[in-house]
DNA sequence: TTTGAAGACTTTTTT
DNA sequence: AGTCTTCAAA
């Protein structure tokens, strides 16, 4: 309203903060959007900026705006942020991938032949699902079918696609469409369908198609560099004649290929979608020229990128530091120290960085003996616990009880005597007659006798009762009388006395998140997607409410900016990875630069010569990424001096790759067989290590320490 | 059918 | 190190 007081300045208040590439982006309307952002750029604020706009200005109806996120947690923010400038942007359909392709299902299930009250399946369930077809394999092998499906499904490839670019495995078809086919007797999604079928949906009836374009009127992608080929085709059904195309991204920040994520999207978006303007966004607002010099030197060395400079008029800052540490305990160490020592940065303004979830442990060790509070984001999704999914699992049942794979999990846990055989029966009772789980566990319980049919009966009972709560009340109650009846609380209850997990614990927060949906099955669909594709991840304060120190890994941190920033873990073989595809390394890279621009102010990065993985101690070489960085970007700490850091000490183990070896030559090793000796040749042939051992008694033999029974002695830890 | 114990196997990142 | 699997015994 106060903005429309000034009847001779045409342009809202908030257009003043924006720089003039911003101000284009934000102004621009008509042909389609592409905005290069580069990171701190200020990406967030020209989007919001702009969904403002659309309305205030261009007078697009609020409900007539789609804005696709990567996250929740940035789909939150960009609501928040939006209605902060105009409260109509409350309405705009703000959703991830995910999330949107849920409900466009959702809303059509009949036209795809699917039932309404799916639930989405998510890894495990996709191998539980597949371990219902193929008992016989085993786990990796279910598990790495399950990849090759999801990842096929983010090429939008069906089942009688063309398969060669996923696998060349002939056998994967089969698999793919007996998975496929199953899920759809099933019905229910995985991740995967969520984008394949609005893509289908969209494609094959006209009349939907029509409808959508014409309610969302404008389209803005956000991240775009982490959209996958199927993503993209669901954004050309979605782009009619008429719609305002916009996305936005940063190529140099494209860290989700393994998830199917091409760059090429937003490389080729210029000639897929014609008359494509672009606005680079160069001007950083986040960080200090120290620490964007030092960001910028490492993303050069990658040759797949269309070149960006960023740039800023922050005044220069702290020179960042490279820490070089003897072992991991030392890393933790210096952790604690800096954050003790050095506090003129809050606690909560300072994230440690890392690149598995597996590394938090030993900080959280370090900083629960020193009284550092911390929160550890992500390490294990809420939705992932144990206790979690077998109570949602119950959940899912209820809403739709033809669901094998939460049936498997919910039918004899706890034990009540309804072991594999009884269970083989129910099965083939389902597939025979083709009922839903529950009409084939009553049918098999006719058939039994004593025990046996106790057991089924009591189970049957127990879904009654759920049965039973269903319809009024809140959410709450239904899951209470699922936890109770079914004996999951009291269960659970005794692992925690056993194990000191807090299970229970856990379950408590699920009631309490019951609480905000209705006791209807309506209810309990939104309770279940809300928990399938809200990745929130469950933050664990040290101390409630206290400030705390961010422990993340550096996926997660996409999005976010902290004062100071320590990137921890800098050692070849741990980041990077591997080193045989190129194409990956640069994505770690491209990784490494992301964790380097979330700083504002203080950078620190730490490296280790030795590391424990799964209890063996590896010496380590500092991440080849530290090499490619010049000296003169950051300044020395630690027990290390820089000649070492280079590589003298590490000489040995470089030969044949680069990769650290975990027994160098001179080595000695000890062997079950074959007793005591020593290494006197060692290289790296592939990711195989190989080493030659003279024993004492004089026998010289070859081995792969990875497969065989070879023993590191005389070395510490 | 369940339970316990020994043994094998595996390791990124996440919607 | 931890999980998952397999095997044997009650």
């Amino acid at each position: 309203m106060s903005r429309t007081q000034h009847p001779s300045r045409d342009f809202p208040e908030y257009l003043e903060f924006l720089n003039s590439q911003q101000r284009n982006a934000v102004l621009h309307h008509g042909a389609p959007l592409l905005i290069l952002a580069g990171a701190g750029s200020g990406k967030t604020r020209v989007i919001t900026v702009k969904i403002a706009y659309l309305i205030d200005r261009l007078g697009f109806d609020s409900s007539s705006i789609l804005a696709v996120t990567f996250t929740n947690k940035a789909a939150r923010e960009m609501r928040g942020r939006a209605a902060a400038l105009t409260p109509g942007a409350a309405n705009v359909f703000i959703r991830t991938f995910h999330s949107f392709g849920a409900w466009l299902v959702r809303r059509n299930a009949a036209l795809l032949d699917l039932p309404s009250g799916f639930t989405i399946y998510d890894e495990d369930d996709q191998v539980s699902l597949l371990r219902t077809l193929y008992p016989e394999h085993q786990r990796g092998a279910l598990a790495r079918w399950a990849k090759l499906i999801s990842r096929a499904k983010d090429y939008g490839l069906r089942a009688d696609g063309d398969l060669l670019q996923i696998s060349r495995d002939p056998e994967f078809r089969t698999v793919y469409a007996a998975y496929q086919s199953r899920l759809r007797e099933i019905g229910n999604l995985d991740f995967g369908d969520l984008i394949l079928y609005p893509i289908e949906l969209l494609r094959d009836h006209p009349e939907v198609r029509r409808r959508i374009q014409a309610r969302f009127r404008v389209v803005l992608v956000d991240e775009y560099q982490d959209s996958n080929v199927a993503q993209y085709e669901l954004l050309r059904q979605l782009a009619g004649e008429g719609t305002y195309l916009c996305v936005v991204g940063d190529d140099d920040q494209s860290i989700y290929r393994f998830r199917g994520a091409e760059v090429r999207n937003i490389v080729t978006f210029p000639e897929r979608f014609p008359g494509t303007e672009v606005v680079r966004l160069e001007q950083n607002y986040r960080s200090t020229q120290p620490i964007l010099s030092l960001a910028g030197a490492v993303v050069d060395n990658n040759s797949d990128r269309l070149g960006k400079t960023l740039w800023t008029e922050r005044e220069t800052g702290p020179t960042p530091v490279l820490a070089v540490l003897s072992d991991q305990d030392a890393e933790a160490e210096f952790c604690a120290r800096v954050l003790r020592e050095r506090s003129e940065v809050a606690l909560g303004e300072t994230a440690i960085l890392y690149r598995t979830n597996a590394q938090s442990r030993l900080f959280e060790t370090a900083f629960l003996r020193d009284r550092i509070p911390y929160r550890v984001i992500g390490s294990v999704r809420f939705y992932d616990r144990e206790e979690i999914k077998d109570a949602v699992a119950f959940l899912k049942f209820m809403a739709n009880p033809r669901d094998e794979v939460a049936f498997r999990r919910i039918v004899n846990k706890p034990s009540r005597g309804i072991g594999p055989a009884k269970l083989a029966l129910i099965a083939a009772v389902a597939a025979e007659q083709g009922v839903p789980f529950d009409r084939a566990a009553a049918e098999t319980a006719k058939a039994q006798r004593g025990k046996a049919r106790g057991a089924l009966e009591s189970f049957l009972d127990i879904l009654a009762a759920v049965r039973r709560s269903l319809g009024a009340g809140k959410l709450t109650e239904v899951l209470e009388c699922v936890l109770e009846r079914s004996g999951l609380a009291a269960y659970h209850g005794e692992q925690d006395e056993i194990a000191g997990s807090q299970k229970r614990e856990n379950l408590e927060e699920l009631l309490n998140a019951a609480s905000l949906y209705a006791g209807t099955e309506a209810g309990l669909l939104e309770f279940l997607e809300m928990l399938e594709l809200d990745a929130e991840r469950q933050a664990q304060l040290a101390e409630d409410g206290a400030e705390a120190v961010t422990l993340i890994t550096m996926h997660n941190t996409k999005g976010l900016e902290f004062d100071r920033v320590i990137v921890t873990g800098l050692e070849d073989g741990l980041f990077p990875r591997e080193q045989d595809d190129p194409a990956e390394l640069e994505e770690e890279r491209r990784l490494f630069y992301v964790a380097l621009t979330r700083a504002r102010t203080e950078l620190y990065l730490t490296t280790c010569r030795y590391r424990q993985v799964h209890g063996r101690t590896l010496e380590c070489a500092p991440s080849r990424f530290l090499q490619e960085i010049p000296e003169t970007l950051f300044t020395f700490e630690g027990e290390a001096d820089y000649t070492g850091y280079q590589g003298g000490a590490h000489a040995g183990a470089s030969r044949g790759g680069g990769e650290a070896l975990e027994f160098a030559p001179g080595t000695s090793v000890y062997h079950d067989e074959y007793g005591a000796g020593m290494v006197y040749k060692a290289w790296r042939d592939g990711r195989n290590e190989i080493v030659m051992v003279r024993f004492d008694t004089g026998r010289v033999a070859r081995f792969l320490p990875r497969y065989s029974a070879l023993e590191r002695i005389g070395a510490e830890q």
